[in-house]
DNA sequence: GTGCGATATATTGCGTGCAAACCATTGGTA
DNA sequence: TACCAATGGTTTGCACGCAATATATCGCAC
């Protein structure tokens, strides 16, 4: 009951799944920032997007696809819903008509000091301490990179 | 860029976001589970669903979805592709009539031993030590934990 | 300049995940 | 026995996430 031994004989236990508590502890959390993004309108990956714009602009498809490892399939739709909402916008590049340059309006810049508000209250209701949750990001980064390394599925294609 | 200090001028990072790195971890070790489900016709969350049902049988919607941390509305259709595909039996429970019985058929029992395979494949391909993973699985527990007592989305509805 | 492979994005299809509405059964209670 | 709130599942609608396909532009070879 408290991740005791491994327990050999039952490797197939759901308990002791990384990749079930993975996928728990992504949707638990996420579903902390729900109510927090709701009142901006926005869903969890499209907050993602913005915190990205927020760091860098303008930004191709190709670049936040990088960034936040999501397909063109799931970012294209996403950025026409984030335009519709007033955040951003999507023009054709000068330079290369063939890459978009999403860039944020005034809404979407103005967005930024509520969403400074949303670590700091999900650090807060999580009431974990700070030292806890740095250690499992870096044990997460780990986790990424290994799975990078392994040939996961999200965008592999950075190592030429 | 080695996670060092929390840099306080920029709680907005998307580097630093706890959230973000427990989305691409999830979404990158699923991928990696694809390739080895893909042969059985599973996805990851049916994957979970069967991983349940080899721990303990019958059991209803309302089980797995306490056990999986999922909705009614995922599981009633995941259950019936899973039915399609000849691995379990959907049957009403004849002591109340609006609860289901989810039982295996003799093709879900047997894929069990297939399933075996796949967490020592998965742990080789990580390359992560095995302490680290035990370590990462108990943090994401106490994650879990934290957000449940938040108040988070997912099937709050446990504690009377 | 023409042709042609490579690149950037868009679209379609399918399976989650979640909210909300709906429906049937159940277990009281009058 | 007849009502009625509660319970367990199903359905619908919407937004990812990913594979596969399609379209447009680019840039190089010639």
């Amino acid at each position: 009951m408290t991740s005791g031994t491994p327990l050999p004989g039952n490797p197939l236990s759901l308990e002791q799944q990384v990749c079930f508590a993975l996928a728990i502890a992504s949707r638990s959390v996420i579903g902390l920032y729900r109510p927090l993004l709701q009142p901006m309108g926005l869903t969890h990956p499209q907050y993602l997007v913005m915190l990205a714009l927020w760091e860098n602009e303008p930004l191709s498809v190709k670049e936040l696809g990088r960034l936040l490892q999501l397909d063109p399939g799931t970012l294209s739709p996403l950025l026409k819903r984030l335009e519709a909402l007033g955040y951003l916008e999507r023009r054709r590049d000068a330079r290369d008509e063939r890459a978009l340059a999403v860039r944020l309006t005034p809404a979407g810049r103005d967005l930024r000091a509520r969403a400074e508000e949303i670590p700091p209250a999900i650090v807060e209701r999580l009431g974990l301490p700070l030292q806890e949750l740095q250690d499992l990001h870096r044990a997460l980064t780990r986790v990424i990179a290994a799975a990078r390394a392994a040939g996961a599925s999200p965008a592999e294609g950075d190592r030429t």
